[in-house]
RNA sequence: GCGGGAGUAGCUCAGUUGGUUAGAGCGCCGCCCUGUCACGGCGGAGGUCGCGGGUUCGAGUCCCGUCUCUCGCGCCA
């Protein structure tokens, strides 16, 4: 026995409630831990009585000198009980449980602590109110998926840090009462006594810290960093404060930050998310693609895609120019203009394109226009007015076939891409086409440095400001601002972003540069973000992150 | 900061056009039940309908205000 099995052992117990099997069958037993589940049969009755290891069913009847005591226990009190551990009768066993051959018969039954009426049950997977769930924390985390929610995160904090550090890596801890960060969310503030009226800030990330880190020589830093930023929550973003897997790497190109960084998602997440809840192995991305933003937005409509849905969006316009669908037609004369084509496999029915059309209405669309593929030919108001040699055409195009369907979106990309993207999420799910027992991985490349601020009319950073423009100071000089790409990239999952990093801008002159395309003259970079104008002088660094989001539920 | 939704029993929720004594499931209490594992059966208790004001003969229901939660937008280097 090990000295930590060793050391389960007390007057309160001598297993746990995971531990006993059928080869312990008639050795004595004693257990701590909650009544989970009581079922009183008046003659007879059983308790799951659980622990963090576990469930056990002990039993009493009336030859039991426990019985009296038994019967008084409710929905998780805690008690110790001791007894015998026998075999459940032949027919009575429950192979859904680990200790289901087996069960205790109680002898004697302490209250080790009563409780009233409990304002939330533990017992099942009910949702309740955040407010609720947190004044009553300690029964909240008694369920058996916030159980294991918690210990997953520490299994997987674990993995990270095995991994991290066997890729060379090194770990840190940054200060959490610090300075200001310059770039970014709202501070988190916390008043100083030693000098008054002056704040601390509580760190967005660990910033100005792992940059110093690599100016002092370390090479390669990571942390599974706390960081604290005063913004609204959402659904799958909590309050104030989470924990990210924070990392810097120096004398690195981005080949090599997404090269190291590659094989430890794929191990993490092979490790501890490879059944589904049909108990299936998912599989991860062997070789994560690299996909330039341009081309994420251009076939997927956005930039943290679902590549489990096959779809993949295409411009057409050239079919529908100067044709019979007037309404094409006459948005393809105006210049930037495009008609794309979403294609729908397996979607050909009229009620699937009729649904598509008043989820796009519902959407504040004036519609979406749709041919159906069906004995050959296209179907459909659209397919009728553009005639034959067109809509083959366009079916040719875009891979489909009788039973299929194509939806369409025009105008300015800029314009209905958000939307086109959803109506591909939309048409992925509704016909099923996404594969959902796998974990989808991608490397979104090639960010561009600005764009334009429609609102304020001018060039503005698109991203993040402090990342190295492809092309160097160069590029800066002579290149359109609006067609230059930057050293950042996102790593997408499944449809969300998981990780996000850069080159970082460590020429100063090329800083200034950047800075002053976006309209920010030298003197406002000195006075605004001097602490790191300065260290760049110093530094080469690169940055990436992983959100690990402290939602756990 | 803005917009949508919600707030009714310990918990999750229903409550019609404003109309008798506000309901269900789970939980709780009592009784019955010796093989259940979401045990079952019978009975019972339990409500300031978030809070404040208004309209009305009459408000859980309509109106105004307010608080809290929630979803989204802004925001999130």
């Amino acid at each position: 026995m090990s000295t930590a099995a060793q050391n389960l052992v007390s007057r309160y117990r001598s297993h746990t409630c995971a531990g006993l099997r059928a080869n312990d069958i008639g050795t004595e037993a004693r257990l701590s831990g909650w009544a989970h589940r009581i079922r009183d049969h008046g003659g007879v009755m059983f308790i799951d009585l659980r622990d963090h290891y576990g469930l056990t069913q002990i039993v009493v009847d009336p030859a039991s000198p426990a019985f009296k005591d038994a019967e008084k226990v409710r929905s998780e009190w805690c008690i110790g009980i001791t007894g015998t551990v026998r075999r459940r009768p032949a027919g009575t066993e429950n192979a859904n449980m680990p200790t289901g051959e087996i069960e205790i018969f109680v002898t004697s039954l302490d209250v080790l602590g009563a409780s009233q009426e409990l304002p939330l049950p533990v017992f099942g997977d009910q949702d309740y109110p955040e407010e609720t769930r947190l004044k009553y924390r300690f029964l909240d985390l008694r369920r058996e998926r916030l159980h294991n929610n918690i210990m997953l995160r520490g299994a997987v904090i674990d993995e990270i840090r095995v991994q991290m550090k066997s890729a060379g890596f090194f770990e840190f801890q940054t200060p959490i009462l610090t300075n200001s960060s310059p770039e970014g969310a709202r501070d988190f503030l916390v008043p100083s006594r030693l000098h008054p009226g002056k704040f601390y800030a509580l760190p967005q990330a660990p910033q100005q810290y792992k940059q110093l880190i690599m100016m002092a020589g370390f090479d390669r830093y990571f942390q599974i960093a706390p960081c604290f930023r005063d913004e609204d929550p959402r659904a799958d973003r909590f309050y104030g404060e989470f924990y990210q897997l924070d990392l810097e790497m120096s004398f690195v190109e981005q080949g090599n930050i997404l090269g190291a960084m590659e094989p430890i998602y794929r191990s993490v997440f092979e490790k501890f998310a490879d059944y589904t809840e049909n108990g299936k192995p998912r599989a991860v991305t062997d070789k994560f693609p690299w996909i330039p933003y341009a081309d994420s937005m251009r076939k997927y409509g956005s930039d943290k895609p679902d590549l489990r849905n096959p779809i993949e969006m295409q411009d057409v316009s050239e079919h529908f120019r100067g044709g019979g669908f007037k309404i094409f037609a006459r948005i393809l004369e105006e210049s930037g203009n495009q008609i794309w084509g979403i294609p729908a496999p397996t979607g050909g029915s009229r009620a699937f394109c009729d649904r598509m059309n008043s989820w796009a209405q519902g959407e504040g669309q004036p519609g979406l226009g749709y041919i159906m593929f069906k004995d050959g030919v296209g179907q459909g108001p659209l397919a009728n007015n553009i005639g034959l040699e067109r809509v083959e055409a366009v079916r040719q195009q875009l891979g489909l076939k009788d039973g299929d369907a194509a939806f369409f979106t025009a105008g300015n990309p800029e314009k209905f891409v958000r939307f086109a993207g959803l109506a591909r999420t939309r048409v992925g799910e509704d016909l099923n086409l996404v594969e959902k027992d796998r974990f989808a991985f991608a490397w979104i490349v090639d960010f561009p440095m600005y764009e334009y601020n429609e609102d304020e009319k001018k060039v503005d950073f698109s991203h993040n400001p402090f990342s190295m423009p492809q092309g160097g100071i160069e590029a800066l000089n002579t290149q359109d601002p609006l067609t230059i790409k930057a050293f950042q990239y996102d790593l997408v999952c499944n449809g969300y972003e998981l990780a996000s990093g850069g080159i970082r801008n460590h020429r100063p002159e090329a800083m200034v540069k950047a800075f002053e395309i976006a309209g920010y003259s030298e003197q406002t970079v000195i006075d605004r973000f001097g602490g790191m104008y300065r260290a760049l002088q110093v530094a080469e660094r690169n940055i990436i992150f992983y959100g690990l989001h402290d939602r756990i539920r």
